[in-house]
DNA sequence: CGAGTTTGACCGGCGC
DNA sequence: GCGCCGGTCAAACTCG
């Protein structure tokens, strides 16, 4: 019954960061046309335009859908009151099971099993598509968030992403860009496919942990769990250095990586090309916004990695040529 | 040979 | 207190 934290976490990836990465996408092509563009060839503007009419089919998509969910917000918020309203005038009726199940989840427990238990039970229930942070990040509505316990909050920041392999695929790798040490695999009780467990090897010190299952709905869905915050640059950024176009594009086109990148991943992920899962994108990247702001700081500030970036530009115009 | 993976053992939290 | 279960450790193993 506990439907508000995936409706809000998707509210909170559909409704805002597109138009903003949408923005800032346009004035990269734009700027990139400016700095680039009289090099450019005529097919080139044609693609460009074409992105950006991309851009607007996928905005107004966007749009329809956070439309879409906040209807089902406001049912879900009418039919909850009703609820409310029908256990004060029926208090007998909440001793039965069902109830007994939600009172668990409502109260909740500072139990820590529990608590991931319900975690996984909403995003069984919800579409797989839908990148869900199940952490404090996400704006509940209702008192739903008030009640989450209290060491959810404030401990280590847990977001979720949900990624589709190929039927093939049978490895519980998930690629984010991050150097990964896998250190445990373990059948879990509620799912008979195997979790992996991977600490963040990039920095020694990075506290960062990964959980990697497949879906038990659908198997070709992989599960992956983030916990805490990495406290080191994304290795893409300073893969920038040496030249690696892609990289360059990506972070390129994020001088405030807050806003855009969600939605970058967001899209990656949600469209049916990710039946290619080499997408080299980091999709927790942005649960902490404060580190990010921080990382982008930082590399913005220094001489040296703005000499480089330039650097891998131009060289890549001119290689363009 | 070093780095990464596998896998059984162990530990601690939680429910009964 | 005991058993279950998820998470972690670490020795053995694999691979480049």
């Amino acid at each position: 019954m506990d439907y508000s934290s995936w409706i809000n976490t998707s509210l909170d990836l559909n409704i805002n960061p597109p138009r903003v990465h949408e923005e800032v996408l346009k004035k990269e092509i734009e700027s990139n046309f400016f700095s680039l563009g009289m090099r450019m060839s005529s097919t080139k503007e044609e693609s460009t335009s074409a992105l950006v009419e991309e851009l607007k089919r996928v905005s107004a998509e966007n749009k329809k859908l956070t439309e879409m969910l906040t209807e089902m917000c406001e049912n879900y918020n009418t039919l909850r009151s009703n609820w409310m309203d029908y256990m004060r005038k029926n208090p007998d009726n909440s001793n039965n099971n069902n109830n007994k199940d939600k009172d668990q989840q409502l109260n909740s427990s500072s139990k820590k099993r529990k608590s991931e238990s319900s975690n996984n039970n909403n995003n069984n229930n919800s579409n797989p598509m839908v990148i869900n942070n199940g952490n404090s990040e996400s704006s509940s509505t209702d008192e739903e968030s008030c009640k989450k316990p209290r060491e959810e909050t404030i401990k280590a920041k847990i977001s979720r992403v949900y990624v589709r392999t190929e039927g093939s695929d049978t490895s519980l790798i998930v690629k984010d860009g991050y150097q990964w040490r896998k250190y445990g695999q373990k059948v879990t009780r509620d799912n008979p496919s195997p979790r992996a467990y991977f600490k963040c090897s990039f920095a020694p010190s990075c506290p960062v942990k990964k959980k990697v299952q497949r879906s038990v709905e659908d198997q070709s869905i992989l599960v992956a769990t983030y916990e805490g915050e990495h406290n080191h640059p994304h290795p893409s950024q300073m893969e920038t250095t040496s030249g690696s176009s892609r990289c360059v594009t990506l972070n390129s086109a994020c001088p405030t990586p807050i806003s855009s990148a969600p939605t970058v991943t967001l899209d990656l992920t949600k469209s049916k090309s990710t039946n290619q899962p080499k997408n080299n994108v980091n999709p927790k990247i942005f649960s902490s916004e404060s580190l990010v702001e921080q990382m982008a700081n930082s590399l913005t500030k220094d001489p040296s990695f703005r000499a480089a970036l330039v650097a891998a530009i131009s060289g890549r115009a001119l290689h363009k040529n």
